[in-house]
DNA sequence: CGAAAGTGTTGATCTGGGTCAATTTCTTTG
DNA sequence: CAAAGAAATTGACCCAGATCAACACTTTCG
Protein backbone atom coordinates (compact mmCIF):
# COMPACT_ATOMS: atom_id res chain seq x y z
CA UNK A 1 0.00 0.00 0.00
CA UNK A 2 1.40 3.16 -0.90
CA UNK A 3 1.17 6.72 0.16
CA UNK A 4 0.71 9.60 -1.98
CA UNK A 5 0.96 13.38 -1.36
CA UNK A 6 -0.54 16.04 -3.28
CA UNK A 7 -0.61 19.74 -3.43
CA UNK A 8 -3.45 22.04 -3.57
CA UNK A 9 -4.44 22.22 -7.44
CA UNK A 10 -1.91 19.09 -8.48
CA UNK A 11 -3.51 16.90 -11.01
CA UNK A 12 -3.58 13.38 -9.28
CA UNK A 13 -5.21 11.39 -12.65
CA UNK A 14 -6.42 12.29 -16.04
CA UNK A 15 -9.38 11.41 -18.10
CA UNK A 16 -8.67 8.17 -19.89
CA UNK A 17 -5.12 7.24 -18.35
CA UNK A 18 -5.51 3.84 -16.35
CA UNK A 19 -6.51 3.18 -13.99
CA UNK A 20 -5.48 -0.43 -12.15
CA UNK A 21 -5.64 0.49 -9.11
CA UNK A 22 -7.73 1.18 -5.61
CA UNK A 23 -7.08 4.81 -4.32
CA UNK A 24 -8.69 5.97 -0.93
CA UNK A 25 -8.37 9.28 0.02
CA UNK A 26 -7.02 9.58 3.22
CA UNK A 27 -6.83 13.82 3.94
CA UNK A 28 -8.16 16.70 2.38
CA UNK A 29 -10.47 16.83 -0.74
CA UNK A 30 -10.12 16.62 -4.25
CA UNK A 31 -12.53 16.67 -7.11
CA UNK A 32 -13.70 14.90 -10.28
CA UNK A 33 -13.76 16.94 -13.37
CA UNK A 34 -14.64 16.47 -16.26
CA UNK A 35 -13.79 18.90 -19.46
CA UNK A 36 -15.98 20.11 -23.02
CA UNK A 37 -13.37 20.28 -25.90
CA UNK A 38 -14.08 24.02 -25.94
CA UNK A 39 -13.06 24.46 -22.57
CA UNK A 40 -17.05 23.84 -20.55
CA UNK A 41 -16.39 22.02 -17.27
CA UNK A 42 -18.25 20.54 -14.77
CA UNK A 43 -17.12 19.01 -11.27
CA UNK A 44 -18.80 15.83 -11.04
CA UNK A 45 -18.07 15.38 -7.55
CA UNK A 46 -15.72 16.09 -4.75
CA UNK A 47 -13.66 13.64 -2.55
CA UNK A 48 -13.73 13.55 1.02
CA UNK A 49 -11.72 11.85 3.81
CA UNK A 50 -12.29 7.93 3.69
CA UNK A 51 -13.91 8.18 0.13
CA UNK A 52 -12.72 5.26 -2.38
CA UNK A 53 -11.83 7.07 -5.66
CA UNK A 54 -12.18 3.75 -7.48
CA UNK A 55 -13.71 -0.05 -7.03
CA UNK A 56 -11.12 -1.96 -8.67
CA UNK A 57 -13.36 -2.37 -11.71
CA UNK A 58 -12.21 -4.78 -14.75
CA UNK A 59 -12.51 -1.71 -17.13
CA UNK A 60 -9.75 0.03 -16.06
CA UNK A 61 -9.99 3.49 -17.28
CA UNK A 62 -10.64 7.32 -15.01
CA UNK A 63 -13.34 8.58 -16.67
CA UNK A 64 -12.61 11.94 -14.96
CA UNK A 65 -9.76 14.33 -13.95
CA UNK A 66 -8.80 13.72 -10.66
CA UNK A 67 -8.04 17.08 -9.01
CA UNK A 68 -6.64 18.32 -5.58
CA UNK A 69 -8.39 21.18 -4.09
CA UNK A 70 -6.43 21.65 -0.89
CA UNK A 71 -3.15 19.34 0.20
CA UNK A 72 -4.33 15.74 0.21
CA UNK A 73 -2.93 11.96 0.92
CA UNK A 74 -4.19 8.90 -0.42
CA UNK A 75 -2.89 5.75 -0.03
CA UNK A 76 -3.45 3.20 -3.33
CA UNK A 77 -3.29 -0.17 -3.85
CA UNK A 78 -2.66 -1.79 -6.88
CA UNK A 79 -5.63 -4.14 -8.63
CA UNK A 80 -3.69 -7.71 -8.25
CA UNK A 81 -3.04 -7.33 -4.77
CA UNK A 82 -6.43 -6.09 -3.96
CA UNK A 83 -7.97 -8.90 -5.91
CA UNK A 84 -6.14 -10.88 -3.36
CA UNK A 85 -8.16 -9.44 -0.73
CA UNK A 86 -11.32 -10.08 -2.34
CA UNK A 87 -10.59 -13.57 -2.76
CA UNK A 88 -9.54 -13.83 0.79
CA UNK A 89 -12.51 -11.74 2.42
CA UNK A 90 -15.75 -12.47 0.01
CA UNK A 91 -17.58 -10.20 2.46
CA UNK A 92 -15.59 -7.25 0.21
CA UNK A 93 -17.20 -7.48 -2.67
CA UNK A 94 -20.92 -6.96 -1.21
CA UNK A 95 -19.41 -3.95 0.17
CA UNK A 96 -17.66 -2.50 -2.94
CA UNK A 97 -21.12 -3.11 -4.82
CA UNK A 98 -23.30 -1.08 -1.96
CA UNK A 99 -20.47 1.70 -2.07
CA UNK A 100 -21.19 1.57 -5.94
CA UNK A 101 -24.87 1.89 -5.24
CA UNK A 102 -24.63 4.61 -2.74
CA UNK A 103 -22.55 6.28 -5.59
CA UNK A 104 -25.22 5.79 -7.98
CA UNK A 105 -27.90 7.36 -5.72
CA UNK A 106 -25.61 10.06 -5.24
CA UNK A 107 -25.37 10.81 -8.65
CA UNK A 108 -28.60 10.70 -9.57
CA UNK A 109 -29.62 12.93 -6.81
CA UNK A 110 -26.83 15.63 -8.63
CA UNK A 111 -28.92 15.24 -11.68
CA UNK A 112 -32.18 16.25 -9.86
CA UNK A 113 -30.22 19.19 -8.41
CA UNK A 114 -28.05 20.54 -12.24
CA UNK A 115 -31.56 19.88 -14.04
CA UNK A 116 -34.59 20.99 -12.20
CA UNK A 117 -32.93 23.37 -9.16
CA UNK A 118 -32.73 27.28 -8.95
CA UNK A 119 -29.34 28.69 -8.10
CA UNK A 120 -30.77 29.18 -4.28
CA UNK A 121 -31.68 25.32 -4.10
CA UNK A 122 -28.42 24.10 -5.65
CA UNK A 123 -26.57 26.08 -2.73
CA UNK A 124 -28.73 24.75 0.05
CA UNK A 125 -28.09 20.99 -1.18
CA UNK A 126 -24.78 21.74 -1.87
CA UNK A 127 -24.54 23.67 2.30
CA UNK A 128 -26.32 20.64 3.63
CA UNK A 129 -23.63 17.89 1.76
CA UNK A 130 -20.95 20.20 3.51
CA UNK A 131 -22.73 20.21 6.65
CA UNK A 132 -22.75 16.00 6.13
CA UNK A 133 -19.04 15.69 5.87
CA UNK A 134 -17.71 15.12 9.39
CA UNK A 135 -14.27 16.66 8.27
CA UNK A 136 -16.01 20.18 7.50
CA UNK A 137 -18.07 20.75 10.36
CA UNK A 138 -17.98 21.61 13.92
CA UNK A 139 -20.06 22.78 16.62
CA UNK A 140 -22.58 20.06 15.78
CA UNK A 141 -22.67 21.24 12.38
CA UNK A 142 -23.40 24.94 12.95
CA UNK A 143 -19.96 25.83 11.47
CA UNK A 144 -19.33 24.59 7.84
CA UNK A 145 -16.06 25.52 6.27
CA UNK A 146 -15.89 25.52 2.54
CA UNK A 147 -12.60 24.39 1.29
CA UNK A 148 -13.20 24.74 -2.31
CA UNK A 149 -13.78 28.24 -4.36
CA UNK A 150 -16.75 29.84 -5.85
CA UNK A 151 -15.56 28.75 -9.45
CA UNK A 152 -15.18 24.58 -7.97
CA UNK A 153 -18.85 25.80 -6.39
CA UNK A 154 -20.13 27.09 -9.65
CA UNK A 155 -18.84 24.03 -11.92
CA UNK A 156 -20.17 21.25 -9.26
CA UNK A 157 -23.39 23.22 -9.40
CA UNK A 158 -23.63 23.70 -13.28
CA UNK A 159 -23.67 27.61 -12.90
CA UNK A 160 -21.54 30.73 -12.59
CA UNK A 161 -19.47 32.20 -9.95
CA UNK A 162 -21.47 35.46 -9.65
CA UNK A 163 -24.40 33.07 -9.68
CA UNK A 164 -23.17 31.04 -6.62
CA UNK A 165 -21.89 34.43 -5.58
CA UNK A 166 -25.17 35.81 -5.25
CA UNK A 167 -26.88 32.60 -4.44
CA UNK A 168 -25.07 32.85 -0.90
CA UNK A 169 -25.58 36.48 -0.35
CA UNK A 170 -29.12 35.80 -0.75
CA UNK A 171 -29.28 32.66 1.85
CA UNK A 172 -27.75 35.42 3.95
CA UNK A 173 -30.19 38.39 3.14
CA UNK A 174 -32.51 35.93 4.05
CA UNK A 175 -31.28 34.95 7.69
CA UNK A 176 -30.85 31.34 6.39
CA UNK A 177 -27.51 31.24 6.94
CA UNK A 178 -24.54 33.92 8.08
CA UNK A 179 -20.62 33.99 6.07
CA UNK A 180 -18.10 35.56 8.43
CA UNK A 181 -15.68 34.90 6.10
CA UNK A 182 -16.16 33.40 2.28
CA UNK A 183 -14.77 30.08 3.05
CA UNK A 184 -16.80 29.64 6.63
CA UNK A 185 -20.58 29.30 7.01
CA UNK A 186 -22.99 29.72 9.83
CA UNK A 187 -26.10 27.82 9.36
CA UNK A 188 -29.03 30.11 10.81
CA UNK A 189 -31.60 27.56 9.91
CA UNK A 190 -31.12 24.13 8.89
CA UNK A 191 -34.88 23.73 8.43
CA UNK A 192 -35.24 26.65 5.96
CA UNK A 193 -32.28 25.11 4.40
CA UNK A 194 -33.32 21.86 4.01
CA UNK A 195 -37.13 23.03 2.88
CA UNK A 196 -35.07 25.04 -0.05
CA UNK A 197 -33.12 22.30 -0.88
CA UNK A 198 -35.86 19.77 -1.09
CA UNK A 199 -37.73 22.33 -3.73
CA UNK A 200 -40.16 23.71 -1.64
CA UNK A 201 -39.38 26.99 -1.14
CA UNK A 202 -38.22 28.71 1.72
CA UNK A 203 -40.36 28.92 5.12
CA UNK A 204 -39.52 32.11 6.03
CA UNK A 205 -40.99 34.15 2.87
CA UNK A 206 -41.24 37.42 4.26
CA UNK A 207 -37.76 38.46 5.90
CA UNK A 208 -37.10 40.78 8.93
CA UNK A 209 -36.65 44.13 7.62
CA UNK A 210 -33.75 44.64 9.11
CA UNK A 211 -32.06 41.07 7.39
CA UNK A 212 -33.44 42.20 3.92
CA UNK A 213 -31.27 45.83 3.24
CA UNK A 214 -27.83 45.60 4.54
CA UNK B 1 -37.87 -16.53 -11.41
CA UNK B 2 -41.04 -14.82 -12.17
CA UNK B 3 -42.03 -12.63 -14.87
CA UNK B 4 -43.92 -9.55 -15.02
CA UNK B 5 -45.49 -7.38 -17.61
CA UNK B 6 -46.33 -4.24 -17.75
CA UNK B 7 -48.89 -1.68 -19.69
CA UNK B 8 -47.42 1.63 -21.22
CA UNK B 9 -47.57 4.08 -17.91
CA UNK B 10 -47.85 1.53 -15.46
CA UNK B 11 -45.57 2.33 -12.37
CA UNK B 12 -43.82 -0.56 -11.06
CA UNK B 13 -42.16 0.60 -8.38
CA UNK B 14 -41.91 3.81 -6.39
CA UNK B 15 -39.26 5.79 -4.50
CA UNK B 16 -39.15 4.58 -1.10
CA UNK B 17 -40.67 1.27 -1.30
CA UNK B 18 -38.55 -1.94 -0.68
CA UNK B 19 -36.46 -3.32 -3.17
CA UNK B 20 -35.23 -7.15 -2.20
CA UNK B 21 -35.47 -8.28 -5.95
CA UNK B 22 -32.77 -8.32 -9.03
CA UNK B 23 -34.96 -7.41 -11.85
CA UNK B 24 -34.10 -7.68 -15.19
CA UNK B 25 -35.82 -5.91 -18.17
CA UNK B 26 -37.05 -8.61 -20.91
CA UNK B 27 -38.81 -6.37 -23.62
CA UNK B 28 -39.89 -2.46 -23.72
CA UNK B 29 -38.69 0.56 -22.44
CA UNK B 30 -38.81 1.95 -18.85
CA UNK B 31 -38.25 5.40 -16.91
CA UNK B 32 -36.57 6.40 -13.99
CA UNK B 33 -37.95 8.87 -12.42
CA UNK B 34 -37.30 11.88 -9.23
CA UNK B 35 -39.99 14.08 -8.52
CA UNK B 36 -39.63 17.10 -6.11
CA UNK B 37 -42.39 18.14 -4.17
CA UNK B 38 -43.49 20.92 -6.01
CA UNK B 39 -44.27 18.46 -9.05
CA UNK B 40 -40.95 19.42 -10.98
CA UNK B 41 -39.34 15.87 -12.42
CA UNK B 42 -36.55 14.30 -13.88
CA UNK B 43 -35.97 11.29 -15.95
CA UNK B 44 -33.05 10.07 -14.44
CA UNK B 45 -32.65 7.17 -17.20
CA UNK B 46 -34.30 4.95 -19.37
CA UNK B 47 -33.95 1.08 -19.40
CA UNK B 48 -34.04 -0.76 -22.35
CA UNK B 49 -34.13 -4.83 -22.26
CA UNK B 50 -31.70 -6.25 -21.07
CA UNK B 51 -31.13 -3.86 -18.60
CA UNK B 52 -30.22 -4.42 -14.92
CA UNK B 53 -32.85 -2.16 -12.65
CA UNK B 54 -31.00 -3.39 -9.10
CA UNK B 55 -28.13 -4.88 -8.38
CA UNK B 56 -29.20 -7.04 -5.29
CA UNK B 57 -27.67 -4.22 -2.85
CA UNK B 58 -27.67 -4.54 0.88
CA UNK B 59 -29.64 -1.87 1.53
CA UNK B 60 -32.92 -2.27 -0.03
CA UNK B 61 -35.03 0.50 -1.39
CA UNK B 62 -36.10 2.04 -4.96
CA UNK B 63 -34.45 5.24 -5.02
CA UNK B 64 -37.09 6.76 -8.05
CA UNK B 65 -39.90 5.61 -9.54
CA UNK B 66 -40.14 2.55 -12.29
CA UNK B 67 -42.55 3.45 -15.19
CA UNK B 68 -43.02 1.42 -18.22
CA UNK B 69 -43.10 3.95 -21.37
CA UNK B 70 -43.82 1.28 -23.74
CA UNK B 71 -45.46 -1.92 -22.59
CA UNK B 72 -42.69 -4.18 -20.89
CA UNK B 73 -42.25 -7.41 -19.28
CA UNK B 74 -38.99 -8.35 -16.95
CA UNK B 75 -38.09 -11.06 -14.90
CA UNK B 76 -37.38 -11.19 -10.78
CA UNK B 77 -35.82 -12.96 -8.52
CA UNK B 78 -36.05 -12.38 -5.02
CA UNK B 79 -32.54 -11.59 -3.03
CA UNK B 80 -32.14 -14.60 -1.14
CA UNK B 81 -32.14 -17.19 -4.06
CA UNK B 82 -29.80 -14.61 -6.05
CA UNK B 83 -27.43 -14.69 -3.20
CA UNK B 84 -26.90 -18.32 -3.42
CA UNK B 85 -26.34 -17.90 -7.21
CA UNK B 86 -23.66 -15.29 -6.22
CA UNK B 87 -22.36 -17.90 -3.62
CA UNK B 88 -21.92 -20.62 -6.24
CA UNK B 89 -20.78 -18.34 -9.21
CA UNK B 90 -18.31 -16.06 -7.69
CA UNK B 91 -17.34 -13.89 -10.76
CA UNK B 92 -21.01 -12.61 -10.75
CA UNK B 93 -19.89 -10.06 -7.98
CA UNK B 94 -16.95 -8.94 -10.45
CA UNK B 95 -19.69 -8.53 -13.21
CA UNK B 96 -21.63 -6.50 -10.72
CA UNK B 97 -19.34 -4.09 -9.83
CA UNK B 98 -18.21 -4.03 -13.53
CA UNK B 99 -22.00 -2.60 -14.24
CA UNK B 100 -22.58 -0.47 -11.56
CA UNK B 101 -19.47 1.12 -12.71
CA UNK B 102 -20.90 1.56 -15.91
CA UNK B 103 -24.04 3.05 -14.46
CA UNK B 104 -21.70 5.12 -12.54
CA UNK B 105 -20.29 6.65 -15.63
CA UNK B 106 -23.01 7.15 -17.32
CA UNK B 107 -24.38 8.99 -15.10
CA UNK B 108 -21.61 11.05 -14.71
CA UNK B 109 -22.11 11.91 -18.51
CA UNK B 110 -25.23 12.48 -18.25
CA UNK B 111 -24.64 14.73 -15.12
CA UNK B 112 -22.33 17.01 -18.16
CA UNK B 113 -25.02 17.25 -20.78
CA UNK B 114 -27.47 18.71 -17.77
CA UNK B 115 -25.16 21.19 -16.35
CA UNK B 116 -23.41 22.01 -19.48
CA UNK B 117 -24.64 21.27 -22.85
CA UNK B 118 -26.83 23.85 -24.57
CA UNK B 119 -30.41 22.39 -25.96
CA UNK B 120 -29.19 21.52 -29.38
CA UNK B 121 -26.12 19.61 -27.78
CA UNK B 122 -28.38 17.62 -25.32
CA UNK B 123 -30.92 16.19 -27.86
CA UNK B 124 -27.73 15.71 -30.52
CA UNK B 125 -26.18 13.38 -27.06
CA UNK B 126 -29.92 11.46 -26.89
CA UNK B 127 -30.13 10.79 -30.37
CA UNK B 128 -26.55 9.16 -30.09
CA UNK B 129 -27.86 7.13 -26.93
CA UNK B 130 -30.73 5.75 -28.86
CA UNK B 131 -28.83 4.66 -31.47
CA UNK B 132 -26.58 2.88 -29.53
CA UNK B 133 -30.04 0.79 -28.20
CA UNK B 134 -29.96 -2.21 -30.60
CA UNK B 135 -33.80 -2.75 -30.22
CA UNK B 136 -34.80 1.04 -31.57
CA UNK B 137 -32.05 0.93 -34.31
CA UNK B 138 -32.50 -0.38 -37.89
CA UNK B 139 -31.11 0.05 -41.63
CA UNK B 140 -27.35 -0.15 -39.43
CA UNK B 141 -28.12 2.25 -37.23
CA UNK B 142 -29.80 5.01 -40.03
CA UNK B 143 -32.77 5.02 -38.24
CA UNK B 144 -33.75 5.19 -34.81
CA UNK B 145 -37.17 4.72 -33.33
CA UNK B 146 -38.02 7.04 -29.88
CA UNK B 147 -40.33 5.13 -28.15
CA UNK B 148 -40.65 7.79 -25.18
CA UNK B 149 -42.87 11.54 -26.14
CA UNK B 150 -41.47 15.01 -26.49
CA UNK B 151 -42.67 15.42 -22.39
CA UNK B 152 -40.38 12.55 -21.18
CA UNK B 153 -37.68 13.60 -23.50
CA UNK B 154 -37.92 16.75 -22.14
CA UNK B 155 -37.77 15.67 -18.45
CA UNK B 156 -34.49 13.36 -19.42
CA UNK B 157 -32.70 16.11 -20.39
CA UNK B 158 -33.79 18.85 -17.90
CA UNK B 159 -35.76 21.13 -20.64
CA UNK B 160 -39.05 21.60 -21.95
CA UNK B 161 -41.51 19.92 -24.47
CA UNK B 162 -41.15 23.01 -26.41
CA UNK B 163 -37.58 23.33 -26.27
CA UNK B 164 -37.55 19.66 -27.41
CA UNK B 165 -39.43 20.34 -30.16
CA UNK B 166 -37.67 23.32 -31.21
CA UNK B 167 -34.30 21.66 -30.85
CA UNK B 168 -35.34 18.98 -33.11
CA UNK B 169 -36.74 21.14 -35.87
CA UNK B 170 -33.02 22.79 -35.32
CA UNK B 171 -31.33 19.57 -36.33
CA UNK B 172 -33.77 18.72 -39.36
CA UNK B 173 -33.01 22.52 -40.89
CA UNK B 174 -29.84 21.97 -40.81
CA UNK B 175 -30.03 18.57 -42.31
CA UNK B 176 -28.21 16.46 -39.78
CA UNK B 177 -31.71 14.21 -38.98
CA UNK B 178 -35.05 13.70 -40.67
CA UNK B 179 -37.83 13.02 -38.97
CA UNK B 180 -40.81 10.93 -40.94
CA UNK B 181 -42.81 10.71 -37.82
CA UNK B 182 -42.37 12.10 -34.52
CA UNK B 183 -41.17 9.10 -32.99
CA UNK B 184 -38.67 8.04 -35.76
CA UNK B 185 -35.46 9.53 -36.67
CA UNK B 186 -33.47 9.15 -40.16
CA UNK B 187 -29.65 9.65 -39.04
CA UNK B 188 -28.23 11.72 -42.01
CA UNK B 189 -25.25 13.14 -40.63
CA UNK B 190 -23.45 11.08 -38.01
CA UNK B 191 -20.20 12.99 -37.22
CA UNK B 192 -22.18 15.95 -37.23
CA UNK B 193 -24.36 14.87 -34.49
CA UNK B 194 -21.53 13.43 -32.85
CA UNK B 195 -19.43 16.57 -33.06
CA UNK B 196 -22.67 18.64 -31.82
CA UNK B 197 -23.02 16.14 -28.65
CA UNK B 198 -19.29 16.15 -27.77
CA UNK B 199 -19.32 20.09 -27.72
CA UNK B 200 -17.87 20.85 -30.43
CA UNK B 201 -20.33 22.92 -32.73
CA UNK B 202 -21.48 21.44 -36.09
CA UNK B 203 -19.18 20.72 -38.39
CA UNK B 204 -21.87 22.36 -41.03
CA UNK B 205 -21.84 26.19 -39.60
CA UNK B 206 -23.47 27.43 -43.25
CA UNK B 207 -26.96 25.86 -43.79
CA UNK B 208 -27.71 25.35 -47.37
CA UNK B 209 -30.01 27.84 -48.30
CA UNK B 210 -33.07 25.55 -49.30
CA UNK B 211 -33.08 23.92 -45.99
CA UNK B 212 -32.36 26.74 -43.38
CA UNK B 213 -35.88 28.05 -44.02
CA UNK B 214 -39.00 25.96 -44.72
C1' DC C 1 5.35 48.03 3.41
C1' DG C 2 3.24 48.77 -1.01
C1' DA C 3 2.35 46.75 -5.46
C1' DA C 4 0.36 43.06 -7.89
C1' DA C 5 -2.22 39.13 -8.49
C1' DG C 6 -5.90 36.32 -7.12
C1' DT C 7 -10.57 35.69 -5.30
C1' DG C 8 -15.08 37.22 -4.14
C1' DT C 9 -19.01 40.43 -4.34
C1' DT C 10 -22.08 43.63 -6.56
C1' DG C 11 -24.12 46.25 -10.43
C1' DA C 12 -25.85 46.76 -15.39
C1' DT C 13 -27.16 44.71 -19.48
C1' DC C 14 -28.36 41.08 -22.71
C1' DT C 15 -30.19 36.70 -24.32
C1' DG C 16 -31.43 31.71 -24.41
C1' DG C 17 -34.82 29.14 -23.11
C1' DG C 18 -39.11 29.16 -20.25
C1' DT C 19 -43.97 30.39 -20.45
C1' DC C 20 -48.28 31.21 -22.59
C1' DA C 21 -51.09 30.59 -26.62
C1' DA C 22 -52.54 29.06 -31.16
C1' DT C 23 -52.32 25.61 -34.73
C1' DT C 24 -51.15 21.42 -36.90
C1' DT C 25 -50.32 16.59 -36.92
C1' DC C 26 -50.66 12.18 -35.23
C1' DT C 27 -53.37 8.44 -32.88
C1' DT C 28 -57.33 6.35 -31.11
C1' DT C 29 -61.94 4.84 -31.16
C1' DG C 30 -66.86 4.87 -32.15
C1' DC D 1 -63.53 6.53 -42.10
C1' DA D 2 -64.75 10.45 -39.48
C1' DA D 3 -64.47 12.64 -35.21
C1' DA D 4 -62.33 13.40 -30.86
C1' DG D 5 -58.52 13.59 -28.15
C1' DA D 6 -53.72 13.64 -27.38
C1' DA D 7 -49.16 14.89 -28.82
C1' DA D 8 -46.14 17.81 -31.33
C1' DT D 9 -44.91 22.00 -33.48
C1' DT D 10 -44.59 26.91 -34.07
C1' DG D 11 -45.05 31.77 -32.68
C1' DA D 12 -44.83 35.79 -29.34
C1' DC D 13 -43.25 37.46 -25.24
C1' DC D 14 -40.64 37.74 -20.96
C1' DC D 15 -37.52 36.82 -17.24
C1' DA D 16 -33.81 34.20 -14.68
C1' DG D 17 -29.36 33.72 -15.04
C1' DA D 18 -25.23 34.46 -18.17
C1' DT D 19 -22.17 37.92 -19.51
C1' DC D 20 -19.64 42.10 -19.09
C1' DA D 21 -17.69 45.47 -16.04
C1' DA D 22 -16.32 47.69 -11.80
C1' DC D 23 -14.84 47.30 -7.33
C1' DA D 24 -13.44 45.28 -2.63
C1' DC D 25 -10.90 42.30 -0.03
C1' DT D 26 -7.25 39.04 0.84
C1' DT D 27 -2.79 37.00 0.03
C1' DT D 28 1.78 36.97 -1.96
C1' DC D 29 6.10 38.71 -2.77
C1' DG D 30 9.73 42.16 -4.39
Amino acid sequence: MVEVSLDKGQVFACEGSANDQVVVLREGVLKLCKTLQDGRQLVIAFRYPGDLLSFGQTQADWHADVIAVTPASLSKLDAQAFDAVRLSVPSVDGRLIDLANDEIVAAHNHMVDLARKSPVERVASFILELMAQPSLSSDGGRMVSVPMSRHDIADYLGMQTETVSRSFSRLVADGIIALPRPSLIQVLDKADLAHLAAGGGATRRTVPAKLSRH
